[in-house]
DNA sequence: CGGGTGACAGACC
DNA sequence: TGGTCTGCCACCC
């Protein structure tokens, strides 16, 4: 399987429906998007996002809730800050997920 | 073609 | 709570 339109087109659609708040796991969104076990996949199509998107990308985490960017880069302080921005406690560039992980209706 | 590399995850210990 | 190890799969040399 390629990274073909179709799953970019799903994974974008997912992304931008998680709530303000609320954070969804790589896993979580490639298993959403219909391709359990396929989250590096996910991590690839949001790599691949423009610097100016508007999609909530920072919502996206580790499935230990985790931030994926190593601390110290500056997409890392930037995940953080826009988490942090919306209510989203962020320790150790660590969020709970049993506080604020998405479950879709 | 072959090996290294990730914005990952789950199983074990 | 935290390390390792393995499976994963598209990309890039």
């Amino acid at each position: 399987m390629s990274i073909n339109p179709e799953f970019s087109q799903a994974v974008w659609n997912i992304v931008g429906s998680i709530p303000r708040g609320h954070v969804a796991s790589y896993g979580q969104v490639a298993a959403l998007a219909g391709h359990p076990r396929r989250a590096r996949l996910v991590g690839r199509v949001l790599a691949g996002l423009p610097e100016d998107t508007r999609l909530p990308w920072h919502r996206v985490l580790r499935a230990d809730g985790r931030i994926a960017f190593p601390p110290g880069e500056p997409a890392h302080r930037e995940q953080c800050a826009r988490l942090r921005e919306e209510g989203v406690t962020v320790t150790g560039g660590q969020v709970d997920l049993r506080r604020h992980q998405w479950r879709p209706a």
